[in-house]
DNA sequence: GTCTATACAAAGATAGAC
DNA sequence: GTCTATCTTTGTATAGAC
């Protein structure tokens, strides 16, 4: 049995990813070391390699919470109110995110991980598979609610999905990259795109 | 005055490079050594030294050449044929980058490093605002071919212009990261939508 | 369970011979 | 100009006290 509950083990867990996330926001996954996060978690080194095996068991753990948690944003401020936007959509990723506390340039640290890691890659990979899905289904109800018929609907909706999906990705990179990006006068370009 | 000629520095500097991002695709920026660079160029380690002062600079000039290489890639096949679709203009940068060797992982890579790094991030950023630039010049052409006023496909490729930044970096992404991904079903749903 | 101190390995960069 | 050998730093992970 456990020499502390399991509660108190998961709280603890989550004080090394909240430190470590913090961490590697500003300086990056590798440039991060275990002494920035044995640091910034207020733990000492022999104490966190008690919860995780390693850096990089921190990392993909971080990935995967950062990643997984934009998934069903869009879905649950559809529920809320009238059938979603494309651009609403997308909007609704982002304040999702913010309000998560995620720093703009995790997702795309995660992607630039990704790209040489497979283990890493998995994340995006089934986290784009799923919000895929996700976009479509919310499409086609936002085009039977602009009045189209359910066959037209659901044939838009495929048309559009695989836009959907590189607008929010460009859309979140461009946030993360360029200080000066605007928000709002991407959302309204998409808004009018796919309107037209 | 040079002991050998700037030539043939000039090359020994390019052989440094194509070596480089050979490692960078396939290791990634951070987990590639200078050691790793040096057995691959063929140089020995005091030689690297006297082209590059270190690691960073190799990453950075890499990183230089990938990015600004895919500028001029639609303008290139817009002259070369009739003004070139919204989804053309993307398949044609997709194309140099096969063209020059370059991995898909390095530009998804030069983000991620992007997203931390000051000094990097300069670079993604310049090249965004240049084929921004470029592409508004190109969908003024296109939509003035589709038949319309010069003042109207002005404001159309003022309208789309964001979008289309979004959508080659989507389809630059998901090339990297997704095995299955399907270059052509993208990029027809991309020519219906901005058709439509 | 937690901490301090440390072992061990890796990697960037340089010194000095040729 | 180029190579080999090496110095130095940094960083991950662990051992052992409490």
């Amino acid at each position: 049995m456990p020499k502390i509950s399991e509660a108190k083990r998961a709280q603890r867990r989550d004080q090394i990813l909240d430190a470590a996330l913090q961490c590697f926001s500003e300086r990056g996954f590798q440039a991060t070391s275990m002494a920035d996060i044995i640091s910034a978690s207020g733990l000492s080194a022999g104490a966190i390699y008690l919860y995780f095996p390693g850096k990089w068991d921190i990392a993909r753990a971080v990935a995967h919470r950062v990643a997984y948690g934009s998934l069903g944003a869009a879905a649950a401020a559809d529920r809320a109110g009238a059938p979603l936007s494309p651009a609403e959509m997308i909007r609704a990723i982002g304040q999702r995110q913010e309000r998560d506390g995620v720093p703009a340039s995790l997702p795309v640290q995660i992607w630039g991980e990704a790209a040489t890691d497979p283990e890493f890659r998995k994340i995006p990979a089934e986290v784009f598979a799923t919000l895929s899905g996700e976009f479509q289904e919310l499409l086609a109800g936002w085009f039977s609610a602009q009045g189209e018929t359910a066959a037209d609907a659901h044939r838009r909706a495929e048309e559009v999905m695989p836009i959907m999906l590189a607008l929010v990705q460009g859309y979140l990179l461009q946030r993360a990259l360029l200080p000066e990006f605007d928000d709002e006068a991407f959302l309204t370009a998409v808004e009018r795109m796919i309107a037209a």
